[in-house]
DNA sequence: CTGAAAGCGCTTACAG
DNA sequence: CTGAAAGCGCTTACAG
């Protein structure tokens, strides 16, 4: 048999509940009877059954990341491992553990959530994609169960932590312009993405604030999962236009791109977006600090849980700064 | 207050141990019944709690993963996304949960799997990385507590899925000896990594096999943590030999490898081993299929787990095969 | 400063 | 085929 809170109770001569006070470092404990008491854990080897803790006080010291489906596109974008390195780092210094979720269907997803959050297994979820109108952020609304969106924007209400990517993209254009290019591409992922309307809000600015035209026969947005081959498709109609210099909103679509314009005998300065350094021959990327999303993001969950069971509705939005770094 | 069994009994109009009878399937319970049940279960939106639930049946339906220390090389490695994905495909059809566990040190990395073990938290463990000695290992094996190594061998008695790195570089290195290259190179990385040892067995057997010399001063291992700049460095010793062919153990020192070459103006045909795609311009990789690495370790842990269940003793030893693919 | 009692929400023999 | 009772290993008021 599994030592007990019970053994511990009886070879330090104490009762079960001061085993659980000495636990949580009590104040009304004496230090006589916490020194008893831990050397009694520590002769037994004592550790907490956490599944009796957590069924009695309704906490679990574990937070949920929600993944979106299955895709090529998720797990080889660099973006993930960078994210939930950030992330673990954070929980491990609090004690938290992490519990991931996912699914090859909207179905399981749900499923896989739902064990989570009815089951009361986790105490928060960070979402690691976002989608509008999603149900599985729909589930945790409703049951007012604490989370938050890493990296994109959904709905207005809802507590998340981002990048300025109006303003990076608007920072990556000028670099651009500063340059002296003059007829500068924009490339973007699938339309539908609040990331790449932001991006191109932020090239937009970009060209008004140095008093360029908008044209938009050199504006391209890749549709499907961001794919190398769309971008490589779209690039290839791109280059009916004039141009000296192109912004993609992803490395995976400046991989397109590029190999486009290598085939072709082009060479065009690219920018990217990223979260590490991208392996190919661009001019420069713009650096999400993936990591420090993450990091950001496991704190201001822990804000969010706390100020749920306080009975507080705060709604927090953390901006993370971007870098441009030349390659 | 949330919605519990009793709930669900009292509607139905049966006792809790009916209920639960009816969540297990139970052959015992009438057609009549389970119907009656499951629509009141429906009705009140029940979930189990699932803490409830471990506490008293000592399973949990959730497996650890066990990283290594947070470093660059392993989350930058596609090796651990991928392997990940082919976990979690499985682990989501059998309706496990996963939980991560990871820390900035070893002290950190101990207390994190404590928790999973001792607390109850997990079912077994599946470790994505393997060192001599490991001691978290050992908490599992004095434990007899499931789990295996997902990827390279450690001791001889543990269970583990792996490819048949030996082999693999075999075919690599012939690849490259049909083509009639005569002098053909080998970079690795960490010489201490069972990993560098297998592919470096293999480079040796294909040449033997071809009745070709080994000739030490074209072999070279890659102190520190297999990353870029050292591969660079020596690489520039190693181009003191005449060379036609560079077999590299990872995507990783092919870059710094080629980062060489291209700046002597040199142009020798690569191979590498990896997981995804490399995005660098080499000439063939050896696809070490992690995600169904990953895969068929979930299987195994739960046959694993099953087997400690009944008290078997049994240890597995997949081989996942690989490919060569040229670019 | 500490203990006895009750209870968290399930499941598992046992009994019929 | 079904129910009543006991118990999993904790924590939380309550009482002193």
């Amino acid at each position: 048999m599994r030592t007990t809170i019970k053994d511990v109770a009886k070879r330090a001569g104490v009762s079960p509940s001061t085993v659980t006070r000495v636990i949580q470092n009590s104040s009304s404990i004496s230090q006589q009877t916490k020194e008893t008491v831990r050397q009694a854990m520590q002769e037994l080897n004592y550790h907490p059954n956490l599944n009796a803790r957590s069924l009695v006080s309704s906490y679990t010291q574990v937070i949920g990341l929600v993944l979106p489906e299955d895709s090529d596109f998720f797990y080889q974008n660099p973006f993930f491992p960078q994210a939930l390195r950030g992330i673990s780092q954070v929980a491990a210094d609090n004690g938290y553990a992490i519990q991931i979720s996912t699914g090859k269907n909207e179905k399981q997803r749900m499923e896989a959530i739902s064990q989570m959050v009815y089951g009361r297994r986790v105490d928060g979820l960070i979402f690691l994609y976002s989608m509008p109108e999603d149900p599985l952020v729909q589930l945790a609304i409703q049951h007012n169960f604490p989370f938050l969106i890493l990296g994109k924007a959904s709905s207005p209400f809802v507590s998340l932590v981002d990048n300025d990517n109006i303003q990076a993209c608007f920072e990556a254009t000028s670099y651009f312009i500063n340059k002296g290019y003059k007829n500068i591409g924009f490339v973007a992922g699938n339309k539908e993405l609040v990331v790449s309307q932001d991006r191109y809000e932020g090239y937009k600015n970009a060209l008004k604030a140095h008093h360029m035209e908008l044209d938009e026969a050199k504006v391209k947005f890749s549709s499907g999962f961001l794919l190398e081959d769309n971008s490589y498709k779209v690039m290839k109609k791109l280059t009916k236009q004039p141009l000296d210099a192109i912004i993609t909103t992803d490395t995976i679509v400046a991989e397109g791109v590029l190999s486009y314009l290598k085939e072709t005998g082009l060479d065009l300065p690219i920018i990217s977006f990223d979260s590490v350094m991208p392996k190919i021959d661009i001019t420069a990327y713009v650096d999400i600090n993936a990591t420090k999303l993450g990091r950001v993001s496991f704190n201001t969950l822990l804000q969010i849980i706390n100020d749920t069971k306080e009975g507080k509705q705060v709604c927090y939005r953390r901006v993370i700064p971007h870098t441009i770094i030349e390659l």
